[in-house]
DNA sequence: CGATCTTACGGGATTCGTAAACATA
DNA sequence: TATGTTTACGAATCCCGTAAGATCG
């Protein structure tokens, strides 16, 4: 028992025009189709929205107090017809992503600035996170999609593996296992050790793969991936990272290894929430991500 | 082609339910007619608006940004609607009236009252004017209704006599007319003349019924019949008024005659524009006092 | 297997178009 | 009389309801 849009639409096309029949043909109605529609709506409304002289037609005072709330209406209507649209195209839209710092510095821009050039309506917002707070993220909802080592618990999550990151180690150019081709584990811990804080991943993985391999000898701790380079370039030790941090540490002078039997091996991958569905853009920015590490 | 309002008003069901079935109850549909609604919906915009489950239906990103747009526009659409119901029904809208001073302060405060009795919540605004500038009040479309004397010239005027002023005689209780049961208005010519100034339309009529009846003898000119009587009580002059200031110049002490053969018989009435229409209001008020003067 | 959504299809209401009647300058 | 609106009525369309099928937990 609701008005309907094209019954606004009518009222507002007759009250822009100086007949009935320009109107209709306007709407690629015909008169008589017009003339009943309007009649419907002044019906609904209760009263006469136009004053009808069979020479001209013209607003009566309700009509033209409806008329601008018509047109607004009909407006804010197709805006938002419209935005939806462009949102499903991609035309328009957001998408908000999570990667832990080590895949942000290394792999995101390249994959972002593909994306873009697929897709260079949609705007694109980075959370440059340490990988818990990256989790976090996604299953709050902060991000839809988010860059991680594979999660241990994934409540709530959905993991996608992309690749797989063999650890290294990083040692200074004067230290004595510069010059190898690979090295062990084990001779790497029997040197003074570089760590991240306790809490972090990579430093539980670390400690982990260690047991049995002797004790760490650790000098120094600290949060981030960036810091542990450069306290390895000055001297203060050794350290094992992840490899896409390689490029992070060669630009710093620093020499990476490879580990023998690949001790430290962990899945890098998309995670997303369970509940509910990605957006359009998160959809193709997965797919995307799925298309060039397969 | 457009989106309708039934299909938003299920999307927002729909949304601030749990399942397709409890939103197709409150909208009193069928399951399967609302899910075909929101899947037309859906293809219209050009994707998913909700991730279904088979165990819960939840809001795509997408659908999530359209829900507040959704809402809001709900919203203005039924407050549009009721705010146009109302203003047909005279349960809000407003009337503005223009008068001449003459009729605003005699029977104007009446009518108002009786016609604010019966439709409370019309706010009703009085263009209290001389009687050119009540005609072109109507004329523009300021007010929508007005009272005067009957226009000479009635181009794009509807007349609707009400009554007939017979003017009146007006003097000073000392003046020696004043005992009189009528006077003629040649008496009332033979004394010191209180006018409206040139150019009102009492000025006029009173200069043509003098011709041939002797001069005026005009000691003062002024522009408001308040003004005059107040001249005469100062014993200036004695006048010549529109019945419809009796009341006010008996409240200043002043003795009012009639005029031996009604010399002076002007219509007084109701004036609309003729293009256009009356608003319910005006329509309402227009037959009120038709109604009261009939 | 139960709960829920989707598809298929027939009936009913709404809307549209054609033709004729009507109204006004 | 010419122009433009309304009414009447048949046809197409859209929307809804019932019943059966599909899907997920």
């Amino acid at each position: 028992m609701a008005i309907s849009y094209r019954n606004m639409q009518a009222f507002v096309c007759v009250a822009e025009s100086a007949t009935f029949a320009e109107a209709a043909e306007k709407l690629h109605l015909t008169q008589p189709a017009l003339s009943s529609a309007i009649k419907k709506m002044e019906e609904q409304l209760g009263g006469k929205l136009f004053s009808r002289s069979t020479r001209r037609v013209s607003l009566t005072p309700e009509g033209e107090t409806l008329f601008p709330t018509a047109k607004r209406l009909l407006n804010d209507w197709d805006e938002a017809f419209q935005d939806m649209q462009n949102l499903f195209a991609m035309n328009q839209g957001k998408l908000t992503i999570a990667a832990m710092p080590s895949f942000a510095e290394s792999c995101l821009p390249g994959i972002l600035k593909r994306f873009h050039g697929m897709h260079p309506n949609i705007r694109l917002r980075v959370l440059d996170v340490v990988m818990e707070a990256t989790i976090t993220s996604v299953l709050s909802g902060e991000a839809e999609i988010g860059f991680t080592f594979e999660p241990e618990l994934k409540d709530g999550l959905i993991y996608h593996p992309l690749f797989v990151d063999d650890f290294i180690a990083v040692v200074y150019p004067e230290h004595s296992l510069a010059q190898e081709a690979e090295v062990s584990l084990q001779a790497v811990l029997s040197y003074p050790f570089v760590a991240m804080n306790r809490g972090s991943a990579v430093r539980r993985w670390t400690e982990e793969a260690a047991e049995g391999r002797g004790a760490l000898n650790i000098v120094t701790e600290t949060g981030q991936l960036g810091s542990v380079g450069q306290f390895i370039a000055q001297g203060m030790g050794v350290s094992v990272v992840p490899e896409l941090c390689r490029a992070q540490m060669k630009s710093k002078g620093l020499v990476c290894l490879p580990l023998k039997e690949k001790p430290l091996s962990k899945s890098v991958g998309l995670i997303q929430h369970t509940r509910g569905s990605l957006s359009v853009a998160a959809d193709a920015f997965w797919k995307h991500c799925a298309a060039t590490f397969s």
